[in-house]
DNA sequence: CCCTGATTCGC
DNA sequence: GCGAATCAGG
């Protein structure tokens, strides 16, 4: 592949977005994020800034490398289809999580459909947070769970962080408890 | 471990 | 000009 165009322009275009290089190569298509990185690079546009009033590059360190290094370890290529980015669609606030106390300005969004679980699944959720990995916002990928854990407005809060099923957010247990099968919890009055 | 952008340098 | 390898960091 080389850089149509068109090509170069949805690049600028993403990258103006903010988007991640690895997102704008996977939308491309042909092309790894260190391509997008060096193209962008080469664009001038290393910095998102993209005009403005006289933003410099202040002078970067030259550590000056002793080349001809070897190669003690391969790269390794994973080939995985991530369409989705976690920043992207926030998973709605579970069950936990919810005291009473809102910080201020960012109101939790509405929870539809956080009352009646099932006691099995409640009690796996129990369990389940006794041995979550208490991971923090910047640990969480695609395959963590993003079951959020305590107060969000404490100190005591984390995510699960779990393995997750495949595709799910969640891990088993937590997986269990947010998609709820419609049934089960039909009526009741509130 | 996963990801991010930045830089270097052989091609 | 290109981008893999590498670096540096969250």
């Amino acid at each position: 592949m080389s850089w149509t165009e068109e090509r170069v322009e949805t690049l600028k275009k993403m990258w103006g977005e903010g988007q991640s290089a690895s997102q704008i190569a996977k939308e491309l298509g042909g092309v790894t994020r260190n391509a997008v990185i060096g193209k962008v690079h080469r664009l001038g546009l290393s910095n998102r800034a993209g005009s403005g009033g006289g933003a410099k590059a202040p002078a970067k360190e030259k550590p000056v490398k002793a080349e001809a290094a070897p190669k003690p370890k391969a790269e390794v290529k994973q080939p995985k289809p991530e369409p989705a980015t976690v920043s992207a669609n926030p998973p709605p606030t579970p069950i936990s999580a919810r005291k009473q106390i809102i910080p201020a300005g960012q109101p939790l969004p509405p929870q539809p459909s956080a009352n009646e679980i099932s006691p099995e699944a409640l009690a796996s959720v129990r369990e389940v947070e006794k041995k979550a990995k208490k991971i923090s916002l910047m640990e969480l990928t695609e395959r963590t769970c993003k079951w959020p854990i305590g107060d969000p407005a404490t100190e005591e809060f984390w995510f699960c962080g779990l393995g997750v099923q495949q595709g799910k957010p969640y891990c088993e247990a937590h997986v269990g408890v947010a998609f709820q099968p419609m049934s089960s919890r039909r009526d009741r009055k509130r």
